[in-house]
DNA sequence: GCTGGGGTAGAACGAACGTTCGATAGCCTG
DNA sequence: CAGGCTATCGAACGTTCGTTCTACCCCAGC
């Protein structure tokens, strides 16, 4: 842990070398099924000659993903910072900089979302803490649609996770050649998405709830 | 792979204890992350004795896969068979089956979403013929529903993957004292996602797009 | 010219891995 | 009771794992 918050001096180049190789073969074989000896062969770098630069192979996904999660909170911030007043905006510019930002980064973004919880206590608290303040932007940004557009039964905490879902999913089926890009994506799901939210609206129940007769069978 | 296609006599029912500490096992750790030895200590089957059951680590998340998918598979076509006619009702019905069936089955859930690409050639083949099997039953339902509605914009294949990552997503953060129960869960999403399929009716772009300057600082 | 520390690597550590071998029971059939 | 088949196990196989030990090279500063 120590190399991580006062990294050792002059390191930054190789160490980023060493990151996207580790976050290549991450992306391949996952945490477990990668080795270090798989990153040694792929960076060039003998197997000793890296602890030179990280203390252990979860500091590693550690780092990765310290790293992207704080890029993509900031951008996003960023974002936000500048532009739009109504929550609708706002909400799809989070989906466009989530977006934009996994589909440049699809081995990243594997990690991030395949390697969620694979870190322990000592390295996912701070993982944690990045993830809960982007959550909580997303969540308030919808407790303000909620609140504007009178979304009496909408349930925040559910919408944000279907969201997440939406988006983070992604990873499993994304073709560059046969899928939209990811502006076009990003306005895909804004409109499903936003559609779906304030189909709802003003408790008018646009959409009736089918019960369809709640079969019981499918809960034997 | 023998073992699979010709299972061994009278063999059932020890097996299914097997598969089962098999499963909470991959849950926990994941496929690469669990090992034999802790699936020896948990079914209380010498390490040795394992092995007179299955072939190799690799044919038990080959047989978890291929019976949950089998099942999820089989409830779906048998409650389609029966009733419902219109796409609507069918989308409903598919979207409550899949969840009872994995709120109801948390931990292989887990081991189906998150080791969804980690069998290889001889047992993917097999599990994939399944998912494909059903994919296709969402995916005709979806056309079907664009076809009748005349959803001219709608990107079924992106449909039914915003769907599928609405749906498999819930592995990550679903708790069972805090959300709410596969129907109201159900109920939930349906709405949201046919809302927003819905909302884009006959080229009537309900809900703008809000281009929102497209801002290409995203895509730096 | 010597010294010290940043950077590197070969070789090895002990532990854990998936899998197999050979033996040993119990049981049904002849 | 002999013989084969099902079911089970302790012990070991060979390999790979994450990590560390130790020594080396190189170059700046005294």
């Amino acid at each position: 842990m120590a190399a991580t918050l006062q990294r050792r001096p002059a390191a930054g180049n190789k160490l980023d070398h060493i990151l996207s190789c580790a976050t290549r073969i991450f992306c391949e074989k996952g945490y477990e099924g990668a080795s270090i000896r798989d990153l040694s062969r792929r960076s060039g770098v003998s197997l000793a000659g890296l602890y030179y630069y990280f203390d252990s192979k979860e500091e590693l996904l550690y780092l990765i993903q310290k790293h992207c999660f704080t890029t993509l909170l900031a951008r996003l911030e960023e974002e936000l910072g500048s532009a739009p007043r109504n929550p609708e905006a706002k909400l799809r510019l989070l989906i466009r900089n989530h977006l934009c930002y996994f589909l440049q980064n699809p081995e990243a973004m594997k990690v991030l979302s395949h390697e969620a919880d694979t870190l322990t206590p000592p390295y996912a608290r701070q993982v944690a803490d990045i993830k809960r303040s982007y959550y909580r932007i997303c969540r308030s940004i919808l407790d303000d649609l909620k609140r504007q557009r009178k979304l009496r039964r909408l349930n925040t905490r559910l919408a944000v996770m279907s969201l997440y879902g939406m988006m983070n999913w992604i990873y499993t089926w994304y073709k560059p050649r046969l899928d939209p890009d990811a502006d076009a994506l990003a306005d895909h799901m804004s409109d499903l998405f936003l559609g779906g939210v304030l189909a709802g609206a003003s408790g008018s129940a646009r959409w009736p709830r089918s019960r369809n007769g709640r079969r019981r069978t499918l809960a034997a």
